[in-house]
DNA sequence: TGCGTTTTGTTCTCACGTTCACAAACTCCT
DNA sequence: AGGAGTTTGTGAACGTGAGAACAAAACGCA
């Protein structure tokens, strides 16, 4: 059954407040490295880049960590909202598509540091297999099924080019993978159940572009 | 009251909306590639994977550019969206911090196709310099300010390890730059009218395994 | 203990964003 | 020309998010 009984209550998070834990995560990380044990909301606010009221309302949604007149402690507030994440054990990952871009991101070091464990590349160029990268040999695409398997992977990264990430897509999930973060500039459909995430170089610019022509429209030179 | 006054001409458009009309942008000259002169709302919607009504409330900030009971052309609409976001002639861009990332971001070839222009890749170590990069040659960071002086750059782009962002950033605003996109995984600081984009692997990969662990909270085996 | 200080957790209000639903406007066909 | 069919553009309802403000809770100190 998946009823949810009243004691288990699973506490329903905003989406935007989802967003932003990881930052504040590595904002509580960079203050525990320069020693600090103790911190408050506007403290946090302040490394995070948000306004305190709003950090504060973000942290109620998952319980009473602080101390009033104190603040909250800098290693017990980090546990409690990676705890949260999910990201207190390492989640596998797999990447397909090892060109320029994926090479920049298996050797990217946040994975592990950040509870991400790269479990397999993969792509579909066979002059690529066999080769090693950032110290993992990179595998034929058609490997997916069996590595998801072995592995209970159930997050996909794709960076492939723009025509093959459909594909790529339609494989991961008819494979078992459940979430999704696509490098490539194309819009994917997948069932539901199935999380996408995008990260779109190309948008950031425009939008960058949008606001930049009207300062220059407004401020002439 | 909605008379567009030639002073008064610079309309709102909401965040939202603007961070979507890249998508439409993209939707539409796929469609374009696919020989297709007119589409509905229903049809371009589809195709950039959002709801046809929030689809043409986005496209009627722009203003109304569609024929009811037919739809919208297909290549006029794309131009009067790259007029809106300001993508008609290309943004000189520069990239700073050729490392795994900067290598790949040099390589991308989405940057000329959407509007914007590489004019050159900085970094502080000596051992690349002179080097080239996807046929540009990679010149040191201290060239910073008379590259974008030479070629009025005004966004930059930020691939250098997180130690390093603040400084780089300080630099670029101090340069004249008033646009930022930053790959690193830290929080920049910047004087007002400077717009900071971030582009974060680890927060997408968390906000993915958050979702992912509720997932396996309510749906046993 | 009691008082002043600090800082959290929460409530309230306003702004922004999404979606529905439909009149207006256009085409096509007879 | 007129009616049937189609699709846009937008007002209105609803939902989500941001920020100000403050009561409640903890601490320190006399
Ligand atoms: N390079 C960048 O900085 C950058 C930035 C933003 C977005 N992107 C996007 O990321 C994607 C990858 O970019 P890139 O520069 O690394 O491209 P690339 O051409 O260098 O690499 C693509 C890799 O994918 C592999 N591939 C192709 N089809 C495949 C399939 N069906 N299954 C498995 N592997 C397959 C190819 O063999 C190749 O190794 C593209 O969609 C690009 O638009 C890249
Ligand atoms: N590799 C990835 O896929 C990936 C993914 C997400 C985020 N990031 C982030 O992007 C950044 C770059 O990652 P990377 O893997 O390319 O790192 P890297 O170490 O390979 O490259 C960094 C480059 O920046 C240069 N640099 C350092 N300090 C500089 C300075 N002050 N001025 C100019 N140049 C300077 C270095 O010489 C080096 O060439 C990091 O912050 C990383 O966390 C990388």
């Amino acid at each position: 059954m998946t009823a949810r009984t009243p004691t288990d209550a699973v506490r329903d998070i905003p989406e935007a407040t989802v967003a932003r834990l990881p930052v504040y995560l590595r904002a509580l990380t960079a203050l525990a490295d320069q020693g600090i044990t103790t911190c408050s909301s506007e403290d946090l606010a302040t490394a995070a880049g948000v306004n305190s009221a709003k950090l504060r309302k973000d942290l109620s949604y998952l319980g009473s960590y602080g101390t009033r007149g104190v603040g909250y402690d800098v290693d017990y507030l980090r546990y409690q909202i990676a705890r949260e994440i999910g990201v207190t054990q390492d989640w596998p990952v797999v990447i397909v598509g090892i060109g320029n871009l994926g090479h920049a991101l298996a050797n990217f070091s946040g994975f592990r540091s950040r509870g991400f464990r790269v479990v397999a590349l993969l792509d579909a160029d066979p002059a690529l297999h066999e080769q090693q990268v950032a110290g993992i040999v990179v595998r034929p695409f058609d490997d997916l099924e069996q590595i998801v398997r072995e592995n209970d992977v159930a997050i996909g990264v794709i960076s492939v080019p723009a025509f093959a990430a459909q594909d790529v897509a339609d494989r991961m999930v008819a494979a078992g993978i459940s979430s999704i973060l696509n490098f490539a500039p194309t819009v994917l459909s997948v069932p539901p159940g199935v999380d996408v995430r995008k990260v779109d170089l190309s948008i950031e610019l425009q939008i960058l572009a949008y606001h930049e022509q009207r300062k220059a429209h407004g401020e002439p030179v």
